[in-house]
DNA sequence: TTGTATGCGTTATCAT
DNA sequence: ATGATAACGCATACAA
C-alpha cells in the first residue's frame, strides 16, 4: 500500500550523507572529492536509492544529450539499417537517440520538430521524402540542432547529407541496358516526392543517352511500398508483353514487383529483370536475390551523427555543411542473364 | 552571425503583452480568458515565436507525457507493427512514443530502465527475451510506470500482457502432423530465452500428444534472425533427408530457411512444409506464402498501451493487472501440400 | 479575472 | 574543499 515512496532528490541525499547539496552534485557530476566524504555520499546514494532527476538537470544544464532520428515509415528496412548505425554513433558520444517514424504522414516531420523547438530533444536528425518550402523554412531556423538526411534544395541553409540517387538510378538502367535489356519498365514510389523526382531524372537520363526513346507508357507511379510494387506490376504489363526488364525506385517496390511477377509465371531474370534501390538486406537472400543500387544508408546515418553531434557539441563552423556520397550498382541474380537483341538499325 | 537569438520565455511574453506571468501560462494551457488580453497575448507569443520550454515543464508538472517501446531488435518487422500501433494509442492521449531497440544486447533493456528512473518518460513498455531476476526486480520497483510485453514470471508484480505461445507452436506443429508431416525439424531461435523456451516446449507437446517419439537431432537452436534460419538448416539436413516438415521459432527464420530449403533444391511445401510464428507481412507475398501462428503483435501493442497509459493517468487499480491473447493459425501455402504416409503400426 | 510569489530538482557561482 | 543561494522556465496557490 504504502510503496508510492516519494523517489529521493539530491537534498535527502545532503541531508542523509550530512553533507550540502553542492558537495553531492560534485561528487555525482565529477569523479572528484576526498575518500572520506565521497564514500559517505556514495553510500547515502545507494541507501535511498538516488537517481538524478533528468528534467531537472536538463534545465538547469539546457541540454537534454538526446537526439531523435525521424524517417517516413519504419516499416522499410532501409531505415532501420540507418537508426542502428546513428544510435551507436550517438552512444558513443553520450547521447541517446530516440526514433520516431512519421508513418508517411506530413504532419510527422512537422510533429518531430516540435519536438526540438520545445527542447525535448537537443537534436534531429531528419528524412524527408517531400521537404515543403514550409518545412525547409522551419528547418532553417533550427539550423545548428538539425541535419537533414536526403535532398532539400541546394541553397538551404542546413546540414545536408545526400547522395546521389539520379546517377544511381541511372546507373541501375545504363546497366540493365548494359545487359541488352531494351523495353525497360520503371515502378516509381509516391508521385510528388523528392526520390521519385531524382530516380525519374536518372532513368531518362539513361535511355536518352543512350539514343533510346523515354515511352511514358512504361512508367507508372506507385508508392513506397510493396503493395505499391505488386500493384504496379499489373499496370505496367497491360498491353505491354514485350517489357524484358522494370527498375524499381526502391527495393521494397522491387521485392512487391518480385511477387507479382512470379504470380504471374514471368521468370526473373530470365524474362523480365529486375533491379532495386536501398540495398536492403533482404535482397541478399531473396529468390533470386536482387540486384540493386545501395545508397549507403549506414554511411549516411554516420555522417549525419557526425555532423549533427558536432554541431551540438560546439566544435563546427557556422556555415552549414554539405556532405553527398555515392551510390554503389550491385549486381546479383535477379538481372545477371545476358539478353542479346538485335541491334537497332 | 547574430542569429544566435534567445528563445523568448513566458516573461518576455508576458512583458509583450503586458500582462502577468499567470495569464500568459493560463492563455497558453487552456483555452480560457477575455477575448482582449487573449488576443494581445497570442499575438505576443507570434511575434517572439514562443514555444514553452517542455522541460521546464515537465518538471513543473511532473510528468513529461512521453512513453517509451523497447524492443529487443527493431529490425523484426513484428515489432515494428506493435511500434506502430502503440504509437497511434498513445497519441490519442496525448503521449509521445519514443522507440527504442536493445539490438539483441540485454544492457538495452536495462538503460530504458535507467531513463524511466531518471524521469526521461513517464512509462515505458517493454519486451524483454530474457527478463533476468534483477531486470524482474528493476521492473516490480517502478511498477505503475511500465508494462510488460511477453512472458516474465507468473508471480512477478507488473502489469503484463502475454500469448500462450507455447499453445500457438503447439498448434503450429499440430498442423503439420494433420498434413500428415511425421518428420517435423524445429528451428528454435535464441537458446536461453523465453520465448525458445516455450516455442520448445509447445513443439514437444504436439509430439507427444501424438504418441510421437521427439528426436533430439531434429531440434537446433539459432538466433532469431534470418541469418539464423538460414544456417540452421544445413545442421537439421545433415544425414536427415526423410525431414517432411519443419517448425521455426518466427517467421524471420523461416524465411531464412526458406531461401537455405530453395538453394538446396528442397521444394516448398511439395518436400519440406514449413510454418513459422508471427504473422509479420511478408510472409503474405513470400513464394510460397508463408504458414504462420499469429501473436497478435498490434493486438498485444494495443493492450500493452491500454494498461500502461490507464495507470499513467490515474485510472488504475493497485493490483498488476495480467491479459493473455491466443495465437491464431494461419495456413497459407508453405504448409498445404497434403501427404500421405502408412498409418503407422 | 489578474497578479505575485513559491517550488519543481538540478547546477553553478561565489563566499567561506 | 565545502556550504549557501541564485537561477533554469514554467505552473499554480493564493491574494488582490
Amino acid at each position: 500500500m504504502n510503496d508510492k515512496q516519494k523517489r529521493a532528490t539530491i537534498v535527502d541525499v545532503a541531508t542523509r550523507a550530512g553533507v550540502s547539496i553542492g558537495t553531492v552534485s560534485r561528487i555525482v557530476n565529477t569523479q572528484a572529492g576526498p575518500e572520506a566524504t565521497r564514500r559517505r555520499v556514495l553510500d547515502a546514494i545507494a541507501d535511498l536509492e538516488y537517481v538524478p532527476n533528468h528534467v531537472a538537470r536538463s534545465l538547469k544544464r539546457r541540454s537534454t544529450e538526446q537526439i531523435a532520428l525521424v524517417v517516413p515509415d519504419i516499416a522499410n528496412p532501409v531505415y532501420v539499417a540507418m537508426a542502428k548505425t546513428i544510435q551507436r554513433e550517438a552512444k558513443e558520444r553520450g547521447f541517446r537517440l530516440s526514433l520516431m517514424s512519421a508513418n508517411d504522414d506530413p504532419g510527422g516531420e512537422e510533429f518531430a520538430l516540435d519536438s526540438l523547438e520545445q527542447m525535448r530533444v537537443d537534436g534531429l536528425i531528419i528524412c524527408s521524402l517531400k521537404p515543403t518550402r514550409k518545412l525547409v523554412e522551419r528547418l532553417e531556423r533550427v539550423r545548428g540542432r538539425v541535419c537533414v538526411v536526403g535532398s532539400v534544395p541546394e541553397e538551404a541553409r542546413v546540414d545536408n547529407v545526400r547522395v546521389d540517387s539520379a546517377g544511381g538510378a541511372q546507373g541501375a538502367v545504363q546497366h540493365l541496358l548494359d545487359g541488352g535489356r531494351r523495353r525497360i519498365g520503371f515502378i516509381n514510389g509516391t508521385p510528388g516526392t523528392v526520390p521519385a523526382g531524382t530516380r525519374s531524372l536518372g532513368y531518362r537520363r539513361a535511355l536518352e543517352e543512350n539514343g533510346l526513346h523515354v515511352d511514358e507508357a512504361l512508367i507508372v507511379n506507385g508508392e513506397f511500398s510493396m503493395a505499391g510494387g505488386y500493384r504496379s506490376v499489373d499496370r505496367l504489363l497491360a498491353g505491354h508483353d514485350e517489357l524484358d526488364a522494370i527498375f524499381c525506385a526502391n527495393d521494397v517496390i522491387a521485392f512487391g514487383a518480385m511477387r507479382r511477377l512470379r504470380e504471374l509465371g514471368i521468370g526473373v531474370p530470365s524474362q523480365v529483370a529486375l533491379v532495386g534501390m536501398d540495398d536492403i538486406d533482404l535482397g541478399k537472400i531473396s529468390t533470386p536475390t536482387l540486384s540493386t543500387v545501395s545508397l549507403l544508408a549506414e554511411e549516411r546515418g554516420r555522417l549525419a551523427a557526425e555532423l549533427l553531434l558536432e554541431r551540438l557539441l560546439g566544435g563546427a563552423a557556422e556555415e552549414p555543411r554539405k556532405v553527398t556520397v555515392t551510390p554503389r550498382l550491385i549486381v546479383r541474380e535477379s538481372s545477371t542473364d545476358y539478353i542479346r537483341h538485335e541491334v537497332p538499325a
